[in-house]
DNA sequence: CTGTATCCTTAGGGATACTG
DNA sequence: CAGTATCCCTAAGGATACAG
């Protein structure tokens, strides 16, 4: 695995979150963390969308090598390992929201609930986590 | 090219933007057409990240396909194309806007103008597309 | 259970030439 | 200028086996 923090393609903010973000993957391990309380490798790995434990492993390092993630060892079980979102990945939470919001609107399919579509459109951002763990 | 609108990997929100968006390339275009008036495939060749054509090409097929951006011809000059944010093209905005929010606060490279940001802070949503001009 | 490693296939993408 | 087409290489990723 490589990490390609140097090579910047450019400058702009936008580019900045598609070096780390930008793959149909690790989007869906924040979502996790944030939305589903997952916090363990065989949690990710059993989301609807099947990934790959090689992938897997890979966007989990590389997640922690971006500071959003961080790992612990449970301290309830010794051998089993935590992850957990830092400040860093918890500040993604209005991005996450944005983008709930929109796919709310255009996909007919997205099955999100109509109640966290309300709390959303009343308190746009600075929700607290709780009521996120409704969505599917 | 291929448009796998069909066979999503699940119903989930965050997954229905990934399946558009969930690459290095395609929201670099929504950029440029939201944040910096750019119109046609030339001048979206030319940004700083070097899209490679057929990358392009197909990119904007995409975004077309999805209901994000429309081809038109120009009105002054039969012989050019220009593209065009749709309605649903447009309401990505919050969701840039909360991107460039997050990258300017974790990327000191990101050269997003101090005044822009504070803007971004005293009206989180809803801002005009004119003060937008001025990002990098 | 939490990963690593390997094998192999497909998709992404760079370079370049070419066309209307 | 606005793309298409082709060639070719690399990265992404699926499947599966294996290890602590």
């Amino acid at each position: 695995m490589k990490h390609n923090s140097e090579n910047y393609r450019s400058n702009c903010p936008i580019n900045f979150v598609l070096e780390t973000f930008g793959d149909k993957w690790t989007l869906l391990i924040v979502r996790d963390l944030m939305f589903k309380s997952k916090q363990s490798y065989g949690e990710f790995l059993h989301s609807n969308e099947k990934i790959s434990t090689n992938i897997l492993a890979d966007r989990l390092q590389k997640l922690e090598f971006a500071g959003v993630v961080i790992k612990e060892v449970d301290k309830k079980n010794k051998s089993k390992l935590l992850y957990f979102l830092t400040e860093k990945g918890k500040d993604l939470l209005p991005i996450m929201l944005e983008i709930t919001a929109w796919s709310s609107k255009y996909d007919n399919k997205s099955n999100t609930p109509n109640r966290f579509i309300q709390a959303l459109e009343e308190d746009k951002v600075g929700l607290s986590l709780n009521i996120l763990e409704q969505i599917p």
